[in-house]
DNA sequence: TGCCAGGCCGAAA
DNA sequence: TTTCGGCATGGC
């Protein structure tokens, strides 16, 4: 089910699945499990930050609806639908997944349950691969840090009507020109040199993340290994947050942790098939969020 | 205070 | 080819 109501607002947008069915969209969840590092949860309950360059904010609305700050409802379609993953049937891949998994899967059908309404984002490529190099041996709370003041040093200024005003994340543009000692100083560390390669060669076109987005996930991957900095578990999220590649399944401290606890030491993650890189997410936020409770 | 964080690089073996 | 120390900083 993927058919949408739309009741224009004052300072927004709500959207309703059509036929009344439940969205399985939790802003909470969403942008609480290590995807995305724009978004907090302001003093009016909403998830709010910067996407796209425009300052938005989501809020769960019953079952079957969400509220959408600060966006109109023909920016929906095209722009948050897309972003959001909206058109993307969860009831159905969450089926798939679990059967896909099999019923000797330890764990994976209680993170499901958990993690119900988490949803794979569609990011900006260059946002996504940016971050990601920012998250390297890094604690989420000051990977934001960070990238919040790289986007309030560089980014645009945006003034909204409902959120004040934000800043938009920097292009590639504007940190290659920053230089590699400004970028330093914003406390990013040994990544300093790591962000200003991505970025020069972004801006220089020297990556071409467009024809990226064009090739298949091998060649996608090496291609992004070209940046300096940038290893397997940097693109494999690139890729999967900023490309729209659902099966592809990072390895960090936490999945390993994860599949040294719970799964034989042969575990091929390929068994999630297409949507392993959900799985991943679910088995994340389980065990980061719950301890695996 | 000390350990650790959505890792990767470069050198050593 | 695999292993391993070092890395900047700050959250907890």
């Amino acid at each position: 089910m993927c058919g949408y109501k739309l009741i224009e607002e004052k300072d927004g947008v709500l959207i309703k699945t059509a036929d009344g069915s439940d969205i399985i969209f939790d802003p909470d969840k969403t942008f609480d499990c290590g995807q995305c590092f724009r978004f907090n949860k302001d003093e009016e309950g909403r998830m709010s930050g910067v996407a796209l360059g425009r300052a938005v904010g989501f809020k769960q609305h019953g079952r079957d609806g969400l509220y959408i700050y600060g966006a109109s409802a023909e920016e929906f379609g095209p722009v948050w639908k897309e972003w959001l993953a909206l058109d993307v049937d969860y009831e159905k891949v969450n089926r798939e997944l679990t059967e896909n998994a099999g019923e000797n899967d330890p764990v994976i059908a209680a993170a499901e349950k958990v993690s119900r309404g988490i949803r794979i984002l569609r990011q900006d490529r260059w946002e996504a691969l940016c971050s990601f190099i920012i998250s390297q041996n890094n604690n989420i709370p000051r990977i934001k840090k960070i990238i919040e003041a790289i986007s309030e040093r560089w980014g645009e200024r945006i003034d909204s009507p409902v959120f004040g005003t934000r800043y938009s994340f920097p292009t590639a543009e504007a940190l290659a020109n920053a230089g590699e000692k400004a970028i330093y100083d914003m406390r990013t560390g040994f990544r300093a040199k790591y962000i200003t390669d991505a970025a020069e060669k972004v801006a220089s076109g020297k990556l071409d993340l467009e024809a990226v987005a064009g090739m298949n996930n091998d060649e996608a991957f090496n291609t992004l290994l070209t940046v300096k900095g940038v290893g397997p578990k940097v693109a494999n999220c690139a890729l999967l947050f900023g490309f729209g590649r659902f099966g592809l399944f990072p390895i960090d401290v936490w999945i390993k942790r994860v599949l040294e606890k719970y799964y034989p030491a042969d575990f091929d993650p390929s068994v999630y098939g297409e949507w392993a890189g959900l799985a991943q997410q679910y088995l994340f936020y389980y065990e980061r969020y719950l301890g695996g409770q």
